[in-house]
DNA sequence: CGTCAACTTGACTCAGGTCAACCGGTGTGG
DNA sequence: CCACACCGGTTGACCTGAGTCAAGTTGACG
């Protein structure tokens, strides 16, 4: 056992073990498939909050899987200001916007006590030549990731603040109903102020619309402890139509 | 010669005669990788000006090079707004977005006539697996895609509407000379209001701003026919330090 | 108990949207 | 060949959503 970020050795879960693999890189691949990836992947011991992943700058050696917990990703520019680029939770892959430069363009911040599994990217590059599926994959999260930027882009361009605090909040309860919680009550892992900060809105105006879901009666929010009590009309607001798949479309916002 | 979108033949100019070759697909693969790529490339005859690549909704089979021309990625809703996700010039691929779901989750269309290089999806994913170079590109387009959205949140969450002009501006002078073309005078194929609506900003509020700014002296617009004249001075209004490698960093904003 | 950070609330401001009128080029059909 | 419509762009007047500033309030923690 010694300090640092140091690899704890591959002993409890591995990917086949593990309650996300459907949702992360294992998804689809076979038994044997899966092995020879738990074989690449390094388990740190756990990011306290607060504590960085990597930072804006560093150079990108591995992209990483949230295991559980939660991160935030942002760019901050020389003046200091900061933008929140997303929230990561368990299951979610981070770093893929490294690949093009081989140098960390932001930097990755636990907000809560989080565990990361590491992959190191010119093994798995290696290993995804090998594995038909396991590039499929690579490529279809790359992609997924890139659709909901576009999604969070169009948000941001054409759609009010109540807008996009709507889409955000469905898109919290379906990644967290993807993973078997509740899509109605949650906890969330960040402030209010980063929230905002995500959205492009002032933490005031955070404060404000809040207050306005909860009058209207659409949810109940208790410090970071939220309640969806209406999600038709928070759809209707986020403008997707009541039938509308939501694990695909506008939900796969991150 | 058949009608339609049939296949030329793979006659004239091969991937390896591409003068594009250093910013697409094919860049740092060696000359057997290239004839590689060239057998599963497909070369139709040009799209004319308003005509489509792929509709919203369609099956994903194939992405696409942009080899002249260029065109516009858009996504709609139900209430007819739309929202323009990108411009495409020479060199650059679109229908990375459609990986995830196999289905176009936009529409692509020529802003004038404009031929691409069609990419047959599971070719390129299978060669891809043998040439450990072409996956590398893949993942590294791709990359670059998801940093250049990022980037472009980050403008408008935070940034004015002159600063946004400011950096989509240097942009387009950033891609037109990494093909070897002026980057202070090109001509737009896209109307200002298309420009607009990309930046999230209404069509008279992209009119005053070419005003200020050919007031400010820092470009002449005739049409869609622009000269920058003063880009120390458009760079400190982006945001980029006068330094800055212009190629890498927020000017691979797309 | 004091401190500090997160959050609220209110008052005021302003960037940029909206609406309406108008201009000039271009295509079209009589 | 001309009249008309249409589209992209421009300009002005006005309005409003959300930012900013300032002053609390609450709650967590040492």
């Amino acid at each position: 056992m010694t300090t640092g970020g140091v690899q704890i050795g591959k002993l409890q879960q591995a990917c086949s073990h593990c309650g996300l693999n459907q949702l992360c890189l294992p998804m689809s691949l076979n038994e044997a498939d899966i092995r020879q990836l738990d074989e690449i992947v390094e388990r740190r011991r756990p990011l306290e909050r607060g504590a960085h992943l990597y930072r804006f700058g560093e150079r990108f050696s591995a992209i990483y899987a949230v295991r559980s917990g939660s991160l935030k990703t942002y760019t901050s520019t020389e003046e200091g200001e900061e933008q929140v680029t997303g929230f990561h939770l368990p299951g979610e892959l981070v770093g893929l916007d490294a690949i093009n430069s081989w140098e960390h363009p932001c930097s990755a911040r636990a907000l809560e006590t989080t565990s990361v599994c590491v992959l190191p990217f010119e093994q798995l590059e290696n290993l995804a030549g090998h594995i038909p599926g396991l590039q499929r994959q690579l490529l279809r999260l790359m992609s997924r990731e890139i659709f909901a930027d576009q999604q969070m882009l169009f948000a941001m361009a054409r759609r009010s603040a109540e807008e996009r605090l709507a889409m955000l909040l469905l898109s919290f309860s379906n990644r967290f109903e993807r993973r078997g919680l509740s899509p109605t009550r949650f906890r969330l892992s960040m402030a209010r102020s980063e929230l905002g900060n995500y959205l492009g809105l002032a933490p005031e105006t955070m404060s404000r619309l809040f207050r306005r879901f909860s009058d209207q009666g659409w949810l109940k929010a208790e410090g970071r402890e939220i309640s969806l009590l209406d999600l038709p009309a928070l759809r209707a607001l986020a403008g997707q139509s009541e039938d509308e798949a939501p694990c695909e479309g506008p939900a796969a916002l991150r």
